[in-house]
DNA sequence: CTTGACGTTGACGTCAACGTAAAGCAGCAT
DNA sequence: ATGCTGCTTTACGTTGACGTCAACGTCAAG
């Protein structure tokens, strides 16, 4: 039972690259370019929760199109220090930048969204006229 | 006035590039994928309305994160014939699947729009209780 | 008629995001 | 001890989306 801090499930390599849909090599990649840093147990790469959701930060990011680099800044930007008021203003401006992209792109997915329906309808109306 | 089918605004590539800011390579490239077809007067391109239209649905694309090929049967689903009642249906069917992964999109997108408005949130708590 | 300013076609370079093969260690079941 | 399985690193290959020449055609201006 010991109540001591062990929050401490952790996971393998193959286990959070099948669970999230990815490949190990593709898991080993972000860590190459720094978006998780897993420990090690020995030689072993050791994940636990954090390293999950980033993964799964990551992961939606990519779903949305952003590039890997721009990605980490995303994600650093949640962990990133805000002791001192200089810290926290900075990293307001970035999230001000942020929401203006998310905002174009959810502008872009709405105009798709809305010619698509246009366009389902026409088709919708070829079809009525259609006999049989 | 001349009313005959005169509709005949034409481009050059430079123009269309400029205008659409993106570079002449890039135009061509997008007609070697066959994403574009500009005619030719001897063997220089002209571009028509038609062609910016295309161009303008192919860039929308790229911000929204969707490769080139991927794109190219997004925006040739527009063009396509719909004569026959099983044309009509195919098309219906694409639209479909269309609209199921632009949905999924902008779940993900409004999940991380909702998700940097509470990490906002935080941010200006921790703000106001810095004195100064 | 030469000089730009643009246009054209290759062809090779580059960068991101992985894939893929080669070779090795680590535990443990037989 | 031996082999199997799973993890590791190293390193080169691939694909998509262009960038970047090089080499040439063309047409109006000087």
């Amino acid at each position: 039972m010991a109540s001591r801090s062990e929050d401490e499930q952790t996971w393998t390599i193959r286990e959070v690259a099948e669970e999230f849909g990815v490949t190990h090599r593709t898991v080993r990649h972000y860590e190459e370019l720094g978006l998780i840093t897993p420990e090690r147990r020995g030689t072993t790469r050791v994940y636990r929760r954090r390293d999950r959701t980033r993964l799964g930060l990551i992961l939606r990011g990519k779903r949305l199109g952003f590039p890997l680099d721009e990605i980490r800044t995303i994600i650093d930007l949640y962990d990133a220090p805000r002791g001192r008021r200089s810290q926290l203003e900075y990293v307001l401006g970035q999230i001000d930048e942020r929401r203006a992209d998310l905002e174009q792109r959810r502008r872009d997915l709405d105009d798709a969204l809305t010619e698509l329906a246009r366009f389902e309808e026409r088709c919708r109306e070829d079809l009525s006229r259609i006999p049989r």
